[in-house]
DNA sequence: ATGGGCACCTGGCTGC
DNA sequence: TGCAGCCAGGTGCCCA
């Protein structure tokens, strides 16, 4: 997915058509994202005026004058506004019509989504309750993340990418965020110094940063609110690179499966 | 509690 | 050209 840079793009980018706007009508093409569109979404939708649009970890919280939307991009989805008139394509499974014209466009080709309805504080959903500290918030810290690796013998990537202790960082920005900080990703958690915990905090927050002033990372679908790409990929230092050469020692990156995902490393930047 | 594996889904690419 | 197999940005849930 769009990972929490790429959802931050996508915040900034669709904030300012939806602010103060009145929903005009809710059009559901595809129910069947992970979870199932209500059946009366555009009743619940319908005349509410948007007051914000917020992010916490990896969604989006659209919030209405009674009740808030919570939405996730999965692996593959986008949000874009454009015309309300423009034709739908193939996996555009949603529109929300707004009293100016404009729409709000859900896509997602795998459909591991979702666009959920709430009363209340989103923030209290099951889904994020229980979900760690914003990574670029000041809480998010060098003792923060020792805390958290104290005890914890698992891969410190697999930690990276686990949402109760890690948010916004997924596949591409884990591994990235490791080189940087050059730590081996196999590394077991509790067995990092605290120097080393402190760097890759420091790793983490600036990878994401990064990624944000480039608009994200596309690989293969994600386009920000106006239909545009991210930049980010050419700074990639490993993520898809294997076989090539160190950006910093030109030694060949490599790749390795852990928990079935990808990861990218330099076996002599990151060497244990 | 922790960690590992699977499932959900479509599409694009590779190799036979 | 066709098709099987594999891979892909996430994460909730089930099991040991």
């Amino acid at each position: 997915m769009p990972e929490l840079p790429e959802v931050e793009t996508t915040r900034r980018g669709i904030a300012p058509s939806l602010k103060q706007r009145s929903i005009r009508a809710v059009v559901v093409r595809e129910r069947r994202l992970r979870w199932p569109v209500p059946r009366n979404l555009p009743a619940l939708l319908t005349g509410q005026r948007i007051r914000t649009v917020r992010r916490r970890a990896k969604y989006l919280l659209i919030d209405l004058q009674r009740g808030s939307l919570i939405v996730h991009l999965g692996m593959s989805g986008s949000l874009r506004v454009l015309p309300a008139t423009t034709p739908a394509q193939t996996h555009d499974h949603l529109d929300i019509v707004l009293d100016s014209g404009l729409a709000l466009r859900f896509s997602d080709p795998r459909r591991f989504g979702c666009v959920l309805f709430v009363t209340g504080d989103p923030l209290a959903h099951k889904l994020l309750h229980r979900l760690a500290p914003e990574p670029l918030q000041a809480r998010f810290n060098g003792d923060y993340l020792q805390q958290v690796c104290r005890g914890r013998r698992a891969a410190i990537k697999a930690v990276l990418m686990n949402s109760r202790l890690v948010v916004g960082v997924g596949n591409i920005y884990a591994s990235e965020a490791l080189f940087r900080a050059r730590i081996d990703p196999c590394r077991p958690a509790n067995k990092l110094s605290s120097q080393q915990l402190h760097a890759l905090t420091r790793a983490i927050k600036q990878v994401l940063t990064l990624a944000i002033r480039a608009g994200g990372t596309t690989l293969r679908d994600y386009v920000g609110a106006n239909g545009d790409p991210g930049y980010f990929r050419q700074k990639l230092y490993v993520y898809e690179r294997s076989g090539k050469p160190c950006r910093r020692c030109r030694t060949a990156i490599r790749q390795l499966t852990q928990a079935q995902r990808s990861t990218y490393y330099c076996p002599t930047c990151q060497g244990s």
